[in-house]
DNA sequence: GTCTATATCTGGATAGAC
DNA sequence: GTCTATCCAGATATAGAC
C-alpha cells in the first residue's frame, strides 16, 4: 500500500481531498453504480481534477471497494441491541421494521446499488459477515416453544419481512408511473408503511 | 425504417440470422444489463459477426429498446383473465401469487433488469399500460363492502405481496452468501413460497 | 499535492470487398 | 447478407512540470 493517509487534518481549514473525493464518488457510485459511473463526473463533484482520483485511490476498481464495502455494511440496520433486548420476537421484527425502513428513506439508492453490485460480482458479500437471519430464527423459535406465536418457516416469514421494506425503494420508478403519484405522495406512503406492515407481522404472527 | 424484416423463413431451414441476434441480445441484455453489455458479446453467442448487428439492428441502443419492450411486457402476469373470473379478492391474489412466482422461477433475470433499466430511464415505463394495480383495487373494494375482506390500504396491501414475490429473486446472491445455502435450496424454497406466502395473505385479509 | 497533457485501450459504428 | 478492416469517441490511467 503506498496510498496516503490524510495526515494534514489538524493544520488546515479546508476538508482534505481524500474526503471530498469519498463523497464524490459516494454520490455517484451509489446513483449510477459501477458501468454507469465515469471517473470525470467523480473528478468534477468533487471540485478536483481526475488525476487525483488515481493518486489517492489508483484504479476505479479500488475506489468502488472503498465505496461498496462502507456502504454495504450500512443496508440492514444494527441489530445487535436489538437482539439481546427483553422483548418477544414480534416486538422485534416490528422494531427492526421501523428501523430498517427508515434506514432506507434516508438512503434511497442503497438497495438497487448494493443489490447491482452483489449480482456482478458476489465475491463482495462473502467477505461481509451477515448474522442477521441466524439471530432473528433464534429468537423466533424461544417464542414458538413458548407458544407465544404461528408455527411457520421463520426463513419465509423474515424474507417476507425484508421483502416489504426493501421492494418498494426499489419498484418506486414503476410505482409511481404505473399508479400516477408524485414523489412526495410516495414519501407519504413510506412514512405510512411501518404501521401498515406492522399489522400484517402481528396478524400471521399471531398464534 | 430501413431494416430488413425476415423474409426467407420459409425457404431456409436454418433460424435466421435477425432471431439469432435477437436471442443472443436477450440473454446478455438481461444478465448484465445495458451498461453492462458488449457487443462482441452478443455478436459471439449469436455465432456471427458484430457488423451484423448494426446491420441488422442499426445501433446498441435500438437492439435494447426491442428486447426491453418484450422483456417489459412479461414482467408482471397475464391478469385479465383473472380479473374477469367470478372468485372473491382473496382468491384472485392467491392464484396471482402462483402466476407471478412461476413466471419468476422461469426467468430469474427479469426483475433487476426491468428495474434497473427503469431507473436509468423512466421513459419506458411510461409507454407501457400497467393497470394491474387498479384491477385489483376494483375488486378489494368490491369485497371490503360485502364485509368479506379486512379494512386496510389495497394499495399497502398489494405493494406488500409483490414485494414478497418477487424480492426474493433480487436478493438471491445476499441470501444465498449469507445463509449458506446452494442454487438447488434457493429453487426448493421458491417452489414452496406461493403456499407460504398464500398462508399470510389468508392471515392478513380475515375480517 | 495539484495540475496539464498525453498515452493506451476499449467498444460502438462504418466502409467497402465479396 | 456476410465478412474484414478500420475509424473514432470516450474512458481509464500515467508522465512530468510546477
Amino acid at each position: 500500500m503506498v496510498k496516503p493517509i490524510s495526515q494534514t487534518m489538524e493544520k488546515t481549514e479546508k476538508i482534505s481531498t481524500e474526503i471530498k473525493i469519498l463523497a464524490a464518488a459516494e454520490e455517484v457510485f451509489l446513483k449510477s453504480g459501477y458501468d454507469g459511473s465515469r471517473m470525470q463526473e467523480i473528478a468534477d463533484l468533487a471540485g478536483i481534477n481526475k488525476a487525483m482520483l488515481h493518486y489517492y485511490f489508483r484504479s476505479k476498481d479500488l475506489l468502488f471497494e472503498r465505496i461498496f464495502e462502507q456502504k454495504f455494511s450500512q443496508f440492514f440496520p444494527k441489530i445487535q441491541e436489538l437482539m439481546a433486548m427483553p422483548i418477544s420476537f414480534t416486538e422485534k421484527v416490528c422494531i427492526y421494521v421501523e428501523l430498517h425502513i427508515n434506514l432506507l428513506r434516508q438512503n434511497p439508492y442503497l438497495p438497487l446499488f448494493v443489490i447491482n453490485t452483489v449480482h456482478k460480482n458476489n465475491d463482495f458479500v462473502k467477505k461481509m459477515p451477515l448474522l442477521l437471519m441466524s439471530e432473528f430464527a433464534k429468537s423466533y423459535y424461544t417464542d414458538l416453544a413458548a407458544n407465544k406465536v404461528k408455527d411457520l418457516n421463520p426463513l419465509q416469514f423474515l424474507m417476507s419481512v425484508m421483502s416489504m421494506c426493501v421492494f418498494p425503494f426499489l419498484s418506486k420508478p414503476i410505482l409511481c408511473s404505473s399508479i400516477n403519484i408524485s414523489d412526495q405522495d410516495f414519501d407519504t406512503l413510506m412514512n405510512n408503511r411501518p404501521e401498515e406492515i406492522k399489522r400484517y407481522v402481528r396478524a400471521i404472527l399471531t398464534p
